[in-house]
DNA sequence: AGCTGTATGTGCGGTAAGCCACTTACGTGG
DNA sequence: CCACGTAAGTGGCTTACCGCACATACAGCT
């Protein structure tokens, strides 16, 4: 049978690459790649998905509007993961939005494949829960986070982890946006950036952020980056069963 | 074979009641009731587990500690639900604690046999797959609740949810405590329940809260507890498959 | 009744970040 | 190379909450 999908798009999201062959061969022919742009909706609110998405090079963020319209993101999945885990988990829906934070490639399967391969209880299975609960863990931080740690500290953790899930040093994304992500003003992202522009850890023009030193985004973040990144080695690295 | 469950123990937890009479005939002599005492600590960061448990009359908390002492509850689990998700998500040991915030019963099941009836992919599985999701909802929420919202909406949230999985309008619980649960000093919380009380919402004396209107709570919190009670109306609700 | 420990109430100065109004800078397309 | 639209920087005022230092109040014990 053909596969629809590129030859090596497998490697590109490391869920997927994790499986042994045979069930990825399984899986491969009902992959299809596609391809998102920035600030793309992939599902809304409460809306009925139809498809799971592998990233495998674009980033989407998860996040909730406010009822006044302001918002805040809870996690974001990069080529590590999967969008649209209601699908396997049973509710068919999520209370939430999923945006497109960074514009690039994802493989698509459709629900009832998902569903059907999932039940099946394999290596897929297996794949699929423990990055469940790598994102619950991203999750959970994002709320410390938010409670306890100044702004400055969690644009750190932000582009930190952006930056663990794209190719490149460059980050494409206006202050505007990183204000709706981290649920905070423009101005307040303005004033974070520009202090951590000066201390020479990135550098800021209108709407393209450079990652000039990771070093110091990492003594100046607060220890939710190191938790989250710690778990998402723990449940998603090479070592684990299946 | 004889349980060692009390008669009506079933009843006591919403996601073992909802199972088909045979499944939870398979289940029930592997549940043994447990109690706890307030403040007990049921598992800690990182500490591997050797049980789940399935709340009855207890109130269990999850929460993080950050390394400078402070801390924040992430979710609560009441008789709707069960404490350690890891076993059956596949990662073993959460990168958080699980405190005892109302102390009473549950009913525990091993690891192993925990992990056997999962594998077996029927209603039990989807019932834990599906509180999941619930779970994931509401950390999420309050995620997006510690940035955007005042404590006082946010104790009005915590009141709520807590009063909804406990049988009594009476929580024993010191202002210290939720200070801790919700991140935030003690003194913030006196602010903020004293102006409930003002309102006439609740009566607090020493480490007692008495409800006293739901209805001024529900006006006062935020949309976030909405969110979450509609979100676990949803999906765990009776007419729910399985 | 009085003691003592824990729980709660209150006030004050400090700070992070919100809101608002505005200026500056870049950069693409005419 | 100029204009205009979008992105970013700035400053002043306000607010919510923190940290600290106390004052009070209840509850069980002697």
């Amino acid at each position: 049978m053909a596969t629809l999908s590129t030859p090596d798009a497998r490697v590109e999201n490391r869920l997927l690459a994790a499986l042994p062959p045979d069930e990825y061969e399984r899986l491969s022919p009902n992959l299809q790649p596609v391809s998102f742009s920035l600030g793309e909706v992939v599902y809304e609110f409460g809306g009925q998905l139809s498809f799971v998405y592998f990233p495998t090079t674009s980033i989407v963020s998860l996040l909730y509007t406010m009822e006044n319209g302001t918002s805040a993101e809870m996690g974001l999945t990069g080529n590590d993961g999967v969008v649209g885990i209601a699908l396997f988990m049973g509710g068919g829906t999520m209370p939430n939005r999923a945006v497109v934070q960074s514009a690039g490639g994802a493989l698509r399967m459709s629900a009832k494949v998902l569903q059907d391969q999932f039940a099946l209880g394999g290596a897929f299975q297996h794949r699929l829960l423990r990055y469940t609960q790598a994102l619950i863990t991203q999750i959970s931080q994002t709320a410390v986070c938010n409670r306890l740690h100044t702004v400055e500290q969690q644009l750190c953790r932000w582009l930190l982890l952006s930056h663990d899930r794209v190719q490149a040093d460059e980050l494409v994304m206006t202050q505007e946006l990183i204000g709706d992500m981290l649920g905070v003003r423009r101005e307040g992202v303005t004033v974070a950036a520009g202090r951590l522009q000066d201390l020479g850890a990135i550098r800021y023009v209108r709407g393209h952020i450079k990652i000039l030193d990771r070093a110091i985004l990492e003594a100046t973040a607060c220890e939710c980056y190191q938790v989250v990144k710690d778990e998402f080695d723990r449940l998603l690295g090479g070592d684990a069963v299946g």
